[in-house]
DNA sequence: CGCCTATTTGAGCGTCGTCAATCCAGGTGG
DNA sequence: CCACCTGGATTGACGACGCTCAAATAGGCG
């Protein structure tokens, strides 16, 4: 099920294909195949085999823990470019997270064996999976760091800086609910941490929209 | 500074090197080095530029990230046959955890340019390294997990579940303290944890010694 | 415009962290 | 070989932070 209508298409804007030569793409798309998922759609659920490695080519998607006693916890956001499956080398594999589109999403998959061929025959592909699994590892260190040694209010200021910002605007990107999950937090706790931070004048918050008066003394609080 | 006294001395043995040829082997120690670390010595602080990736050859070593106001927070103990520090190849990269030798150990260390040139040379090399991040992201991932959905006492539980057995028999292989730290608990917590599974019946402790009285109960408080 | 879900707010509680003192073990030296 | 000694482990008391349950409000999508 290919359905590339040109074999490279797309893939040159993606920052994990940058410099890597259309011959090359043009191989890589003729073994891998390419996917839709709708807002919502689930890609693979926790414990099922894992069979293909997925880099995501447009959209959103959500990796997480899911749990029938309580609220699902969000392991990471994937955007553009995130590579995520390697474990697919790890023979008999399974799954220990889900994986959600929550916007509508493109993404190209590989069998364990392809993702062997394009390692072997694609200079740098390699180089460039071992440093998004790295950045993944590095990424999970983070979290692990601010659940240790942050509290709520500190992470979540934390997360306000780490957002794109125009000027001293930026915004939740995402569910709050779905964010909060991500710190390690309630809902509740997230909004009421939001709160104080409000109160403390360093932003103000509508909805998803964020503006940051104080950008110094957010950044005292986290550390 | 290349100590081998035969190329690939030592090397055979060790899981990460299993089935990549002694040629390949031979090559690899010719162009990276071998260390020696104390017990107790730092092989680099967090914060410090990232120079080399490591394998560990013998010993034990632990990933951490240290802290003024609290104690460490350790992220993972190493074995034989570890690599770690792939994020060298991040341009520019500095160490977001310290490594500290818990036993006497030797390493082999490998520049980003060292790295890459044996991603390109060693068949294999490549794929090992992609399974090696992964697993230890899977094992990240984990972590996140038990702290999201586990009670202090069902982590140490899970923890002692999966420490090696002879018979009923299990032991730490490290100090409490760092065991707590790596479950994401102090010290006090940690103690308390273990001495409620005492009480109940399901093992029982003597300094490092653990009796396992009921593994299907501890099971069971896990999940 | 209306329903359904996300978010906020409130109240109360429990688990775990903190501080401090005591106990114990393993390593060291006499 | 034994006693000392130092750092790790344990125990106790207490408090706080964040979780749970429940209800009200806001917001977004059809």
């Amino acid at each position: 099920m290919n359905s590339f209508t040109e074999p490279e298409d797309g893939l040159t804007e993606i920052a994990f294909f940058d410099g890597i030569s259309r011959t090359h793409l043009a191989w890589l798309t003729s073994v891998s195949s390419s996917q839709h998922l709708r807002r919502g759609e689930i890609l693979f659920a926790k414990g099922e085999p894992v069979s293909h490695m997925y880099i995501l080519l447009t959209g959103q998607m959500k990796l997480a823990i899911p749990s029938e006693r309580t609220q699902e916890r969000v392991i990471d956001f994937l955007k553009p470019g995130d590579a995520f499956g390697e474990c697919v080398l790890l023979p008999g594999h399974r799954w220990i997270t889900s994986a959600c589109a929550l916007t509508p999403s493109r993404l190209l998959s590989l069998s364990a064996q392809d993702l062997g061929e394009a390692i072997d025959r694609i200079p740098g592909f390699a180089l460039r999976l071992i440093s998004n699994t790295s950045r993944r590892c590095e990424g999970l260190i983070g979290d692990v760091e601010s659940a240790s040694f942050r509290s709520a209010a500190q992470r979540v200021a934390e997360y306000v800086l780490r957002q794109p910002r125009t000027g001293n605007q930026a915004r939740f990107a995402f569910h709050k609910r779905a964010i909060a999950s991500k710190l390690g937090l309630q809902p509740e706790t997230f909004s009421r941490s939001l709160k104080k931070l409000v109160s403390d004048g360093l932003i103000s918050v509508q909805g998803s929209r964020i503006t940051i008066h104080d950008e110094d003394a957010l950044q005292a609080i986290v550390d």
